[in-house]
DNA sequence: TAAATGTCTATAGTTTTTATCGTGTATAAA
DNA sequence: TTTATACACGATAAAAACTATAGACATTTA
């Protein structure tokens, strides 16, 4: 399960994503952000600096300061936001390339049969979410609405 | 990331079938499921527990009482496993079939575009876990081997 | 300089995770 | 029938994660 905070911040991705591609885009204040992606705003307001500290949005300060994107929504990238806002990715530590850590009672991760069922999970869900971007929210989504018709 | 709960309940599977397969397979007390799998023995009786509540293993009281697979391991589904240990596995509430829970901010789940993307990741995410079985960890893995090499 | 706005640190309530403990119940052997 | 062994089940609790909120400060522009 993807976290609140998570879902704040895709929320006020797609704001300032949707302001982007007006003709004349301002720069949104926080509070701005919060109504519209209907967040709270001094909890949003952390969730923003996260994402500037990671250069995907900039702000500028004072009056008729805000937010706005600093990437274009095909170069930020869904998995890279999960890892930034709710942490690895990964079902397993010893998965995870980034924030890898071996197992505490791990005797030998090669034979690790646990390891290895997930490893071939994970591998395959990484090919699927490592190739989604904030544009691909921005587009209706045929494809995702033939999926829930499934479900 | 899955819970050490379900590592825990993972490996208890996994003593449990490695002793299914011996040729006098006898029923293992918590204490020796506990030490073989390297757990808590008093938290492992909890997980011991809802396992035994799925009918996924059985249990005998009393004098050389213990537990055994009641379910044979092409059965036993990973994915049951993460739902009955960890909760529900999709990543938002409501694209979760049977513990489906509307966002209490959402306003119009059929175009929620945060659902859609998801849902989307989600299907396929399905697809391949819902495939693995206890089993599966059985094998050696060389399917595995080949993921982790990529890696 | 005043007003608007972002920055940053601290704090805190709630929930989840990760256990542990005590006691009760069932079984089989002595 | 007693006793040893083992599972059953509810209560409790420490630690971590999640979800915020508050206050003081810094920056910019009118």
């Amino acid at each position: 399960m993807i976290t609140q905070k998570m879902k704040y911040a895709l929320k006020a991705l797609l704001v300032l994503a949707d302001e982007a591609v007006k003709p004349a885009p301002e720069a949104l204040t926080i509070e701005a952000i919060a109504k519209r992606s209907d967040s709270p705003k001094r909890f949003l307001e952390h969730i923003l600096l996260e994402l500037r500290n990671a250069q995907v949005v900039t702000s500028t300060r004072g009056r008729a300061g805000g937010y706005s994107l600093r990437m274009a929504p095909a170069d930020i990238s869904i998995s890279e936001m999960l890892r930034l806002i709710d942490g690895p990715i990964a079902p397993l530590a010893c998965l995870s390339r980034r924030a890898y850590q071996r197992c505490d009672d791990c005797t030998d991760e090669a034979t690790c049969r646990i390891r290895k069922v997930f490893a071939e999970v994970f591998w395959s869900y990484l090919l699927i979410i490592d190739s989604l971007t904030l544009a691909d929210m921005l587009r209706s989504g045929e494809v995702a609405d033939q999926v829930i018709g499934k479900m």
